[in-house]
DNA sequence: CTACATCCTCTAGTCACTAGAGGAGCAAAC
DNA sequence: GTTTGCTCCTCTAGTGACTAGAGGATGTAG
């Protein structure tokens, strides 16, 4: 019905991304080609919103802008085979997992950090002992 | 006893931090000042290594350089209060808990997009939308 | 018609590295 | 004893993903 584009500052308003980054994410290739108004201006309409609230979601969730492409590119042509989608969903998720295991790991030693700190002087904490010795952990991150 | 003193090579190896990436520490004043042999090469003590491990236990669990210089300043006076180390964790695990919660979200998604995929079409998974329209999620992540 | 907000482009800065050029030190092989 | 080859040195520049600022155009409200 409503044709409702708004431009870039209640576009940013809404999605959670800055301005400065919407242009960024133009630029890069990761919006298209937008829509400009007779005074030049950018305008986005509900899709492109959208596409801004996916690409947030994905970012702080710490998907690098070459994953969050590969997803989108997805996105845009949904009648495809699944095997692409599955390739990169597979990937993902091996990452995912990777990230939920150390920052697991990360959650025990910060509790045992602060339980640890409760009561004395940092002599007595193992914060800095905890990160320096800790022999388990894994060593390639993401 | 022994004063193994290694040579940056050794030292990255044992450490697990890449030999430019000592140098940089070194440069922005993570590291002390070192001793360098005659032939002006920069010698690593076991207490040299120590600190590069932690440093890079911390990197890999998302501390910022500020931060563990912050540590690192508590580790150098250990006979102040806690409060401040104290502070810093706190401030760190309410993130990470955060980012656990999106990322469990994200890691069902995911595998939901996996299953779904097995059988039919991009148009059917639901990551693209779980992270477009994704409500209860937080805007404010670090 | 003048204020003022919002937009435009462009360049440069940030953080935490990472890569490369060009050269010196040092150990062993020939 | 010199050549091969490895590790080291400094220095500059590039990366990813923004972020900040200059300087100017547009659009709206009083």
């Amino acid at each position: 019905m409503s044709r409702e584009a708004v431009q870039i500052g209640e576009a940013a308003k809404v999605s959670g991304v800055k301005v400065p980054t919407i242009r960024y994410y133009e630029q890069i290739g990761l919006l298209p080609a937008l829509s400009r108004t007779e005074g030049n201006r950018r305008t986005y309409d509900a899709a492109d919103v959208q596409r801004l609230v996916f690409i947030r979601h994905a970012r702080e969730l710490g998907f690098e802008i070459d994953a969050i492409r590969a997803l989108l590119s997805l996105q845009d042509k949904p009648n495809q085979s699944c095997a692409e989608a599955d390739a990169i969903a597979r990937a993902r998720l091996a990452e995912v997992d990777q990230r939920l295991t150390s920052l697991s790991a990360l959650k025990a030693e910060l509790k045992h950090m602060i339980e640890g700190c409760a009561h004395g002087k940092i002599a007595q904490c193992r914060v800095i002992e905890v990160l320096a010795d800790h022999g388990e952990c894994r060593h390639h991150f993401a």
